[in-house]
DNA sequence: TAAAAAAATGAACAAGCGTTCAAATACGCC
DNA sequence: GGCGTATTTGAACGCTTGTTCATTTTTTTA
């Protein structure tokens, strides 16, 4: 059955089927964050799952959609961040805040240090425009984030454009050190991140 | 002859030699910078030089020792800086802009906004470990002034192994997006990111 | 409990890529 | 200017990896 083709499935098949792919996406994030998706072999996803790489196209059409389906949930939840955060706060830095606190510990909590955003060119051209679409989309707001915080006077005269890169730069290399395991908690560095990355904007 | 085999030939022939090298790892670096290191094949940087993959086999025993090579100029750079801010700077925020600006310069004038920092597991082991090395060292220097920094009160308490992963984090995502052909120059990129990232830190 | 569907397997294939090698061409040097 | 050296070439090889396919095994469902 094609990966997504769920008409006319039970419940019980359907839920089962959601399950084993969201295995195989863990298993590929896990292995794409140790050594990047080129090297990563559908071998080594399957391996993690103890069963053979012929077993993923049961589930997947072909290893592109294994890296397209990881972008989508993480592009999914940087959409809630948007949403949430337009809803919670009163003022751009507060928003801005938020959002920093809550994006490093959406990397670091639920996308393993989610190594996805050095993975876009890996995609096919027509995923890979759906992914930087949405993508910008995340990036936009926060730009604009900024450009009204300067207005207001919260921040100083900075270039939204360059602070934007720079903070997503920040919190994107989290994925090149955090260890799960280590000192840092998500939630903890998502503090120190915010309260970092604020001060270095405010007027 | 291999790679740095030059014993017993005249200066100008490896003048010409040390300019092809030069080449070889400019081209390399372009498109790694374009799609990573495994996604390039030896066919894309010969092709950019207008000659045949077999005879980079000249000029570097393998291709593991083409990016290898990439990352000990980088290295080198990067010891430069460590050096020369050991000698201009009066004070640990000086310094470390000194730091931060320059690291900036190096990474959009003369390594392409160098994507080689994305790109270490993909070395050999022995070379994969020297490199790590190299890095540590720069690592340690700027914890260091950030510790002092922080000791002296030029900065807030802050983790100096946070706040230096997140200042190189910021810095190494330039190869992402900078465009030499945009409207930033290095120059002032290094100044912005330096006023942001120091901002971030100080007391 | 048996038939149908889902899931997994092993074998095989095609393509790409890093590497080697002998030969040809270009350049250096006396 | 000719011999020696440096550089480049085209062909070939071995290996890896993504993908396909027929078959087997396991699970689901009535």
């Amino acid at each position: 059955m094609p990966s997504e083709a769920t008409a006319n499935v039970s419940p019980h098949v359907r839920k089962k089927r959601e399950r084993r792919r969201g295995e195989i996406l863990h298993a590929a994030l896990a292995t794409v964050r140790e050594r990047g998706y080129h090297a990563t072999t559908l071998d080594d996803i399957a391996d993690r799952l103890g069963i053979r790489k012929t077993a993923l196209y049961h589930y997947f059409p072909d290893k592109d959609a294994i890296l397209y389906a990881c972008h989508r949930e993480s592009l999914s939840e940087l959409d809630r961040l948007i949403h949430d955060s337009a809803a919670c706060c009163a003022s751009n830095r507060e928003r801005l805040a938020y959002l920093i606190r809550e994006h490093v510990r959406v990397m670091t909590e639920k996308l393993e240090g989610s190594p996805l955003a050095f993975e876009v060119s890996a995609l096919s051209p027509e995923r890979r425009a759906e992914v930087i679409a949405g993508r910008d989309r995340y990036e936009h707001v926060l730009r604009d984030v900024v450009a009204a915080g300067v207005e207001s006077g919260e921040f100083r005269a900075v270039e939204p454009k360059i602070a934007v890169f720079a903070i997503l730069g920040a919190i994107n290399w989290i994925a090149r050190w955090y260890d799960p395991e280590g000192g840092a908690r998500g939630t903890d560095l998502g503090e120190q991140f915010a309260e970092f990355l604020l001060q270095g904007l405010v007027a």
